[in-house]
DNA sequence: GTCTATAGCTGGATAGAC
DNA sequence: GTCTATCCAGCTATAGAC
């Protein structure tokens, strides 16, 4: 007997981008109403859905928190990835970085929010999307590890990578928490990257190189 | 005729220590199932009473929360306080307000995470917890404002406390996600804390010091 | 693939007996 | 001050008709 037909390019075309249109109405709410306040009736009502339609799309509401934290980590390595093209040099790779995470955070904090925090009680990301989200990351620290032996500095690359992390991350939660209207670079804290850089450099400083 | 009795003191007491245990217990629950978790339901299980009976006590459950921030910033207040009097010095206030930072957040994950960050969509203090908040992390800002006359460095005194607001923040924050069950000073981002000090000194020293 | 209907649960809060 | 009973609302998810 015949095998059932294949599903037609256009059907995928559409399923795919039905798909499409359910997570960025997700990412909306979250927006909107806080990461934690997602609802599948919620997320209906702005697709003019029924709630139990959804479900042919995705099969729980975790799913939709999993799909959408992998997207968090690609897109933020993408992000990462373009800005450090334009790398003139070592220093100029940790400004990229501390200016990368926080305009990263405040476009997507939808996304920032789910991949760096944790905004959700219950949601745990799945096996695989842990797996890829220590994969980003680790593409990160080999990087600095690379740099560490033009600086003349005693820290380990580890020490290096996470102390400019948490600063990072300081500075844009306090962003975001103060002044999230406000774009990477100004205000309170938006203006301390360049200051932090200079007390980094100071620090770290590149090996040859006048003091 | 006669004004109703006042209120004795031993209800007074009874009732003062039951509203304490409340609050004791609806830190437990956030401590345990996440800040958002908490629930009137599930705090009655732990009272051993019937939701409504609680209603008794505080008229809402946001008033629990506005209750719960309060105590936040008052016992983080106490906490710097109490550590700042043993200060042998400048550089030796930012170790112990980075330190106490770090140390408050580890003690009381429940009451930073509510003071400190916005895990519960829907909730907004009350002006006067606000009012509150803003006066106590005021002062911290003028205790550093008096310092700045002694160190050598071009920063205004804003600029270098939110440098350093920014710091403890990012530091226990990546020591909150990483290594909650490590103590302060201890771990990735614990061990960080006397190097991202010996970075702040060499950037900002003492006027008259030798390099 | 979408719908209606519904199960099954949890939540905040109130009314009113005791 | 505590309780039972209840209201009303919201949620995730499934069954099954179309």
């Amino acid at each position: 007997m015949k095998k059932t037909k294949p599903t037609s390019p256009r059907v995928q075309r559409n399923r795919e981008a039905a798909t499409q249109s359910i997570l960025t109405a997700a990412r909306a709410i979250m927006r909107a109403e806080g990461v934690a306040a997602l609802s599948m009736q919620e997320l209906a009502r702005r697709m003019d859905m029924r709630a139990p339609s959804l479900y042919n799309y995705f099969s729980s509401k975790a799913e939709i928190y999993d799909t959408l934290f992998r997207l968090g980590f690609t897109m933020f390595d993408a992000h990462i990835k373009e800005l450090t093209q334009t790398s003139t040099g070592l220093h100029d790779e940790l400004r990229i970085y501390i200016e990368g995470y926080m305009s990263f955070a405040l476009e997507n904090p939808d996304l920032y929010q789910l991949c760096f925090e944790r905004p959700v009680p219950g949601f745990v990301p799945s096996k695989e999307s842990l797996a890829l989200s220590f994969g980003i990351l680790n593409q990160t620290y080999q990087r600095v590890e690379q740099f560490k032996k033009q600086l003349n500095t005693s820290l380990t690359g580890q020490q290096i990578i996470d102390t400019v992390i948490a600063i990072a991350h300081g500075l844009t939660a306090m962003h975001l928490a103060n002044e999230p209207h406000l774009p990477t670079g100004q205000g309170r804290f938006g203006s301390l990257i360049p200051i932090v850089l200079s007390i980094l450099e100071k620090a770290m400083p590149i090996k040859g190189e006048n003091k």
